[in-house]
DNA sequence: CATCGTATAGTTTTT
DNA sequence: CTATACGATG
């Protein structure tokens, strides 16, 4: 098991007298010695699989994790064994500790466009306040809840009258949530740290159960995932994680790549390992991403090294446009392939805005080439998807206000407005949630009968949904909770096709199987010893952190497409050939990232790009480009400027050297004769 | 309530 | 320029 590594990773995996942090460069095999450190612990060091948990950013991450290490050791070994995202971690906490929290069972996880509504109808509640202010009050809140501050800590510290506004929202906000027995995403990561920090007792608990912890990517940590970390880990120090401080792209979220630093502050003991050696790219690829890379300051000092040959040469290649960029790429990759008789899946193009992907699409079509484009609407944001969900979440939290506003009307139940507010008034006034309201008899006295006769009729049959749904089989009783309200019915009235109404009917239909699959291997599993929830709510609940619907995902993973994302989305990935596009000023640094001064995030998301690469690596950039409908001249990145000069290929540069310094008269030439193209 | 028209913005988004 | 979101109007 620990023969196949090298003497570094051997050693990260061995040491375990105390905090290790493993620098781990792109393509070291982090991974693999994560999965073996968990298998030797239990193996070797004789831990018990349900004391150790190892945490991932993403449900795909934690899923190969769990499928690596269960090829090292035995179902049986690896029981109650934890490898789960931190959102999921926290789900998990909160399962068994909301009550100390004042929440009841059955909880409701708003997602960010639950979050994003609720926090309009606060603004336009407190002072009939823009829509668009909504997006930046959330981000604000958001960005509160990953600095672990509260919102109370957030009205004391405001620094001026706009932060003031935003605050005084997320007292509001946070309110609701309560109210409403709801968490949004970052609650499920804070309110687990506030308990652990109060309650000695759960502190305690908590520690005694988790005895190991590994943390994968630590530089996407944020302040808040920090201290859930440092709170878990304790005094007894069995900590090991993995992270790169030059793969940190999404500070701009919370992330805290001095995290990497901070840890060996915190933990005087800290032992640091370094993984340099890369198993995936050639050493001109390596050498490119090391002398790019070596333009940002560094608290670690690293450099990859591998044992395959130089390989091809890194090409860049500049066209005369975004049409004839996308061109040549989708035309190159076609030829590339029939001469070297690959696969398409072989194939990367990544860039840095999705809207990138669009002329790209267009050219693949055209050139009749299959591609798959990653992110993009995600089947949970697809309305019919949001429906379903909300009757779901309604049915297992009474006082979801917000889902029971989303399904009240859908399909049409003629509750108007007018219906709607009065509830709200006569809900808001006793403190209950809108569906509780429905059942009260006072009611009466402010809505016409007819009125409180629907909400009465839903009410009733919510419940008895509800009670159906409490028996033996939940999903049933969900099924035929749809066929009530003839929701495929209520999909074809509103499609502008039969074929659209049938293709959200197939997400519903997909939704449901997802929540049934869940269900099945929770139960096939071992339940946890959660003791009080009775797996629906378990499962609804995991729907919305977008676990489960793995199986659309693998199909698609394994169909033979050209892989189209953004850099983003590539981290973590990697493809024997590799197109970044669009290496252009004002692109790839982002305009506004170098309005904000934020060159470096922008330099480790082209290190990223690079990264991916395993064979060959084609970077392209144009000379003029449409933005805005108006055509523009653009300079190349700087980034380029920053590459071995030996190790690449140019083509298509203008002019000799100086491409970038042309004159204004140029300029405008230029810019005349794009009239005439 | 639905549809049409106009106004407006226009990075990245693991959960 | 183009997608989207919101508002006005029938």
């Amino acid at each position: 098991m620990i023969s196949q590594l090298n003497p570094r990773q051997r050693e990260a995996v061995r040491y375990i007298d105390g905090p290790l942090l493993v620098l781990a460069g792109a393509g070291s095999g982090k991974t693999s010695v994560i999965t073996r450190k968990i298998a030797y612990l239990v193996e070797t060091c004789g831990y018990q699989a349900r004391h150790i948990a190892a945490v991932t950013f993403t449900n795909k991450a934690a899923r190969e994790m769990r499928e690596r290490v269960g090829t090292l050791i035995s179902g049986q070994a690896a029981r109650g064994l934890t490898i789960s995202t931190f959102h999921n971690l926290g789900l998990n906490f909160l399962r068994r500790e909301h009550k100390k929290l004042g929440y009841k069972a059955g909880f409701s996880i708003f997602d960010a466009e639950d979050a994003l509504g609720l926090i309009r109808d606060i603004l336009i509640a407190e002072h009939g306040g823009d829509s668009d202010q909504a997006s930046v009050v959330q981000n604000r809140i958001s960005a509160w809840k990953n600095d672990m501050v509260t919102a109370e800590q957030a009205v004391a510290g405001a620094t001026g009258p706009a932060d003031m506004l935003c605050a005084q929202a997320y007292v509001r906000y946070q309110r609701a949530l309560r109210a409403y027995n709801a968490f949004d995403f970052d609650d499920l990561i804070l309110l687990p740290v506030q308990l652990l920090q109060s309650d000695p007792d759960t502190l305690a608990e908590w520690q005694q159960r988790i005895r190991y912890l590994l943390v994968d990517e630590y530089q996407d940590t944020n302040t808040t995932q920090y201290a859930l970390v440092n709170l878990l880990v304790g005094s007894r120090q069995g900590l090991t994680v993995v992270g790169d401080d030059d793969q940190s792209i999404y500070a701009w979220r919370g992330a805290r790549p001095e995290n990497l630093a901070q840890l060996a502050q915190d933990f005087p003991h800290l032992k640091v390992i370094k993984l340099e050696q890369n198993y995936r790219s050639t050493g001109r690829i390596l050498r490119a991403a090391n002398t790019v890379i070596a333009n940002n300051p560094h608290v670690f000092e690293k450099a990859l090294w591998s044992e395959y040959g130089p390989g091809e040469p890194i090409r860049v290649i500049c066209c005369p446009n975004e049409d004839a960029e996308c061109e040549r790429v989708v035309t190159e990759i076609l030829d590339h392939r029939l001469r070297r008789g690959g696969q398409y899946r072989d194939y990367a193009i990544l860039y840095r805005g999705n809207h990138q992907a669009r002329l790209l699409e267009l050219k693949l079509q055209q050139f009749q080439v299959p591609y798959r484009l990653s992110g993009g609407t995600s089947f949970f944001a697809r309305n019919e998807v949001k429906d379903v969900m909300a009757y779901l979440r309604l049915l297992i939290n009474p006082d979801d206000d917000s889902a029971f506003l989303r399904i009240i009307n859908v399909p049409r139940r003629k509750i108007g407005a007018s219906t709607l507010e009065g509830l709200a008034t006569y809900a808001g006034e006793r403190g209950i949630g809108l569906l509780a309201a429905c059942d009260e008899l006072g009611l009466q006295t402010v809505l016409p009968e007819a009125a409180v006769g629907r909400l009465r009729e839903f009410a009733d049959w919510l419940a008895q949904v509800r009670r159906r749904a409490q028996g033996d089989d939940p999903i049933d009783a969900i099924r035929g909770m749809l066929t009530d309200i003839d929701y495929e019915g209520w999909l074809h009235q509103n499609a502008s096709a039969p074929a659209v109404a049938e293709r959200r009917f197939a997400n519903v239909l997909a939704l449901v199987e997802g929540l049934q699959k869940t269900l099945e291997r929770d139960d096939a599993s071992e339940r946890d010893s959660t003791g009080n929830d009775n797996g629906i709510e378990a499962a609804i609940a995991r729907l919305v952190l977008r676990d489960l619907m793995e199986r659309q995902e693998e199909e698609d993973d394994s169909a033979d497409k050209v892989q189209l994302m953004t850099l983003h989305a590539s981290k973590g990935l990697e493809f024997p050939h590799v197109y970044i596009i669009g290496l252009e000023e004002d692109l790839l640094p982002h305009r506004n990232s170098i309005d904000t001064d934020n060159i470096e995030e922008e330099r480790r998301l082209c290190y990223v790009g690079i990264t991916r690469a395993r064979q060959t690596l084609t970077l392209t950039y144009c000379s003029r480009r449409k933005q805005y409908g108006e055509m523009q001249a653009c300079e190349p990145s700087r980034f380029l400027a920053e590459l071995p000069e030996d190790d690449l290929e140019w083509e298509g540069r203008t002019g000799t050297d100086p491409a970038a310094s042309k004159t204004r008269a140029q300029e405008t030439l230029a810019g005349l004769r794009n009239l005439f193209d």
